[in-house]
DNA sequence: TTTAGTATCACACAATTGTGTGAGAAAAGC
DNA sequence: GCTTTTCTCACACAATTGTGTGATACTAAA
């Protein structure tokens, strides 16, 4: 039987040692390679074929969601399985969205793990048991609860994000961006909105929260 | 040849399957147990002998820095490796504090880590090379930079950063604590002065970041 | 081409935050 | 017991943030 063509991407040398420990004991499972970040993965898959991509949603220079909408434009024949600390569920749906198989935690068992990977490959869904519960549980809550929960941050509202979260006032915003203070505190009542915040405190974490920065 | 006894602490399931992973194939470590927080290590030293703790700093319940201190306390002899993503320097001089061995970043290679432990195992001190260089660079730029890095943060304040986090304003917080905004005021402007911030947003970043919140 | 979204700006005003200074009482540490 | 730290509060004022409302221009999608 062939083996199933694995491509691990996580920011942590460890953690891939880690990986590639666990999966090496198990016969139907071969790592071909790995990455450090979004751009290795895609430059990786232009030159070898993989079955399973088991990704980082947290990485410098290209994050999981980007990796994964990447990937799934050039190489839709790939399955993408997310491995994260993140028990949001907000993030989920956003997850299935851009094109992911699976979603894993990163606490859970190898065993779990090993099987999440035969599973996606044979093009079933993977989720953790703790996030299905998570999932069923806001079901109930709003019958119709948040649709696209990560709401659309735009590029500008970005940057205006990162440097609030340099500790950059108003005024000094605008004079980095060339724009007038006005329209600084235009994009922070939006982003406001958007993100369910009252304040630039609450901004920041939960924009820390969903790797915008 | 006796093996060293190691002892690992993480809050990650997989992480630890990893660790397990690698250092099966070492002829001269062995895995004694688990841990998945501070206060199971402490109950498994209680039984067992160990030589080598290897700790993750961000855990629930009870985290790597307290779980050091308690440990250095009840057993002297136990040699601690704080494991963590964590590459600030500021909070290495704390470490060593509390009487931590070596402290190793979980994007060092393998080898590293296993010979960190070996190290460890005969008393030397362990730093991950990124780290010694921050150490050197920090020690260029100021003759005598910060002592203890991380300062100590009352009790009270540390409530008062907790609700900022939680977007209470001023006013809403002095309710709370059932003491006058004027109280809340000094609070955040001795916290801003200890943490080395400018503003609320700075605050609850660092604070996220040394693990206060 | 009409609509929706993005990015820009103005003006005004309320609310909140942050700073400077000083100080008293209680608790903890030595 | 004495000292230091912690926690408390006051008053005043400057600076910044956040809100409400409305408007123009450009772009991308439907």
């Amino acid at each position: 039987m062939e083996k199933i063509k694995v491509l691990l991407a996580d920011d942590h040398q460890i953690m891939l040692d880690g990986l590639k420990a666990i999966f090496a004991k198990d016969k139907s499972i071969e790592v071909v390679g790995t990455a450090n970040n979004g751009l290795e993965v895609l430059e990786f898959l232009k030159n070898e074929p993989v079955d399973v991509l088991l990704l980082d949603l947290q990485m410098p220079v290209m994050d999981g969601l980007e990796t994964t909408m990447h990937v799934n434009k050039s190489h839709p024949d790939v399955r993408v399985i997310m491995l994260t600390t993140n028990d949001e569920g907000s993030i989920i749906t956003s997850l299935f969205k851009v094109g992911a198989t699976g979603y894993l935690l990163k606490n859970a068992s190898k065993e779990y793990l090993i099987q999440g990977i035969k599973d996606a490959f044979e093009g079933k869904k993977v989720l953790s048991a703790h996030l299905t519960e998570k999932m069923i549980e806001s079901l109930h809550d709003n019958p119709k609860p948040r649709e696209g929960e990560i709401p659309k941050i735009t590029k500008r509202e970005i940057e205006v994000v990162k440097l609030i979260a340099q500790e950059f006032t108003t005024q000094e915003i605008a004079d980095a961006l060339f724009v007038s203070t006005n329209t600084v505190a235009t994009h922070k009542r939006n982003l406001f909105v958007k993100m369910d915040v009252k304040n630039s405190v609450g901004m920041i974490k939960k924009a820390v929260d969903w790797g915008l920065i």
